[in-house]
DNA sequence: CCACGATACGGAGGGTGTCTCCGTTTAGCA
DNA sequence: TGCTAAACGGAGACACCCTCCGTATCGTGG
């Protein structure tokens, strides 16, 4: 690739970061984008091929330090309850920092063709280390799996994203499902 | 209202009442829906002001017997935990037969603004019901509000309708979230 | 039965969005 | 420095929601 075109595959990417986490996916339009990082629309749909690339090139970085959490959380000292809700917590907040990416991703899930396929392998396999660890303490039901988990988390940080509610609601509701699956 | 249009106005919204729930809210165009009614596009706007209000027109049908599935689930024999199931399962079986409808209403929870507010209402109603039965009997954990178990069920079914899964799947989401909440 | 005013109708077109196509410009190597 | 492959920009195709207004129809009062 050609040395300027490095350089506006990453200004468009980094302006892009900017817009839609201050705006939300759909409030920000390609032409928008294009407009702030003083390129045409033909740049930004040959770097990025749909809308949803795009996306999915905004929030790479933070999805990239998920599994750091993951590693955080179960480090953590507390009782195997503890330790589930800071996990949940933390991805809560990974999944609303961006506005609208929660159902965005959760909706991927098990969809192999979405342009957000990586980034939910990412979150299964952290999820599945979570679950290999507090199952191997005895703490979880037997029939609990990763894809569930992250589905129900999901759909929590869903609602809690769109209708922008406190992190103590998120959290009332977390407890839920944490107390659910830690049922025997 | 003129005779011709109240028949004007019952066959768009069975038309659309077709179409959305063949295709999803996303899939079906108010174009399509004119062309399938064989009624000009502003006739259609004419009845029904948004895209919204149609859907909202078009799904209230099925809103209304919410409160029979409430009555039935907890007319039930058996224990708290199963009338509780019974419920959740009737409820995301409302909110997934017309595809993307769940999400739709999920996310309406608390604006009072949404044309779906009204729908919201009587699900909130019916969710406070279960909770105050199933209170009354000290089977729940203190802290449970209605709109936390819509908001809970509302995003298992919400994942369960943009994802197509098997009921199985869905049950057993919904037993986490049921556990969860009787926990005590 | 008819004439006429209120009501309803149809569809062209405005505004905005995503994405494509192609003539023009530029980087980087020989 | 000259040439070619790569990158650029933006007009415009297409689809969507919704508005506007000239035309057609209903239904009532004479």
């Amino acid at each position: 690739m050609r040395a300027d075109a490095v350089r506006n595959r990453e200004r468009i990417a980094d302006i892009a970061r900017q817009l839609f986490r201050e705006k939300g996916y759909d409030a920000v339009s390609m032409d928008e984008v294009a407009k702030s990082a003083g390129v045409g629309v033909g740049t930004l749909y040959r770097h990025f091929p749909t809308k949803e690339a795009l996306y999915d090139a905004a929030i790479q970085a933070w999805v990239e330090t998920v599994n750091a959490a993951a590693d955080k959380a179960l480090a953590g000292e507390g009782s195997p309850r503890e330790r589930l809700l800071t996990w949940f917590e933390a991805y809560v907040e990974f999944l609303t920092r961006h506005k609208g990416a929660a159902w965005r991703i959760t909706s991927a899930l098990g969809d192999e063709g979405s342009p957000f396929a990586a980034k939910c392998r990412t979150y299964l396999s952290a999820n599945q280390r979570i679950i290999d660890t507090l199952a191997a303490e005895g703490a979880l039901r037997a029939d609990v799996d990763a894809m569930q988990l992250c589905r129900l988390v999901g759909g929590v940080a869903a609602v809690v994203d769109n209708s922008e509610l406190e992190p103590a609601a998120a959290s009332s509701m977390l407890a839920v499902v944490a107390d659910g699956v830690l049922a025997g």
